[in-house]
DNA sequence: CACGATTATATGTCTAGACATATAAGTCAA
DNA sequence: TTGACTTATATGTCTAGACATATAATCGTG
């Protein structure tokens, strides 16, 4: 396990612009614990008048501020401190396949099993909905040169997805036909490690009792539930890499 | 494990604006492999023409995507899709000890193991630097409620924290200490999943063999070096939640 | 052909406006 | 007092320009 090695460097300091150092003042105060959680900052016009520039300047600044949780804006009320979270991830995952195929390597898919049903009480608590529809379930596998890479579980619900009753999914993975046909709004990822059990040891070619690392993933469009998924990774060779730009 | 039960449900639906459908157009076909890494995206006057609008709002949604790491923009060439590492992910760790305590928890804090050394080639590597400097070699162990929450295995650059020499890391923890001392400008993180060892099983009153979520996070402050530090949680019963905002 | 100078171009930043919209705060009536 | 209505205001988005700047591509020269 070599993390050093391939780690990426930082990269070196450059010519800050007027936004950028509105931001990076800002972001100063707040990391020095001058402005606490919670702290009003200055109005935009305030802004405007201390560094003399337009508001449209000061705008960008605070609303990268804004994107990186560093801050709350309020309509009419301000801008405040946001209390640090305690942990969260943002995670962009792409479809497997293209995640697959961009390393240049070999994409295999197996399907596993698939079924469709009206939901069941687990199905139901899983998806987070309360009237019973149809739903399909999938068990499927993912492979990086004939090497298991990931096994999939997934339930898609047939009342926000009708058109998914026709797609086969025995040829396209379900996650890339999701991608292509129902983009998403907003969705939820939850990374835990487990033991493989018998049924995933065999089909990630893995040692029962091996580490296994976790995603569940739960994505909505406007307000409903799309699709739930679970993924297991062999966890000794499969890793998420995160990296935060501070500055 | 219930995860349907406490897991946040979706906000309504907003009206769109033309920014943010032209971000998630073009989020959309990365995220489908449509448009693959090294892939060109259209030119700002090009999305001009092809949403009628001015550049400022096609300015602004490449902004953010570019932000976001999921396009490169280079002058004069254009904007590219960005390569994934397999699996992006951007956390935000605040300390352990305010996580917990925000959590309505009783913080508890053990020091296992604290020296200062000249670092070892192990270090150095770990570290990734060069030059054999001091430093201080730290494992403690946080809980919540008299419960263990996980164990931490840190080490710190002391060139590039002489201060850090003379904090009492028995009475303070040293993410709480350096976070309050040292803002960094940089953090990367890797999530993997490992079955715990002999010292981990102990130190975490788990089983020997049981799964551990393993986060490594290095810390940078302006290309110095300042941390690196391996956290183990139990993996049965610690969870990395996150949420992703599509519109 | 190799190499330096020039040019064209896409992005980076900024301005001075505009209207939209959510909402805190104030107003008034039941 | 409470609820409904109005108003003021800060942010959200957008425009049609401008100049700056990095750099890919071209051109010219030795």
């Amino acid at each position: 396990m070599s993390l050093a090695s391939d780690r990426a460097k930082p990269r070196a300091t450059e010519k800050p612009t007027l936004y950028k150092r509105i931001r990076l003042d800002i972001e100063t105060r707040i990391l020095t614990g001058e402005w606490p959680p919670g702290h009003r900052i200055p109005f935009e016009h305030e802004l405007m008048a201390r560094y003399r520039c337009s508001r449209m300047t000061v705008n960008k600044a605070l609303s990268e501020l804004a994107q990186a949780d560093l801050i709350e804006r309020r309509r009419r009320a301000g801008s405040f401190v946001r209390r640090p979270q305690h942990m969260s991830a943002v995670l962009k995952i792409a479809d497997i396949r293209a995640e697959i195929t961009a390393l240049g390597r070999a994409y295999g898919y197996q399907l596993i099993d698939c079924r469709r049903r009206t939901a069941t009480s687990a199905d139901r608590a899983r998806l987070g909905v309360s009237t019973a529809g149809k739903v399909i379930a999938i068990a499927c596998r993912h492979s990086a040169d004939d090497v298991p890479f990931a096994v999939e579980d997934r339930l898609i619900d047939l009342s926000t997805v009708p058109e998914a009753a026709t797609a086969d999914f025995a040829r396209e993975p379900p996650g890339s036909w999701l991608l292509h046909h129902v983009p998403w709004t907003e969705a939820e990822h939850t990374i835990s490690a487990v033991v493989a059990d018998d049924r995933t040891a065999e089909a990630l070619d893995i040692a029962v009792g091996a580490p296994c690392l976790v995603i569940d993933r739960y994505t909505w469009r406007s307000a409903r539930t799309v699709t739930a998924v679970r993924l297991h990774y062999p966890g000794e060779t499969h890793r998420l890499v995160a990296r935060f730009k501070g500055g």
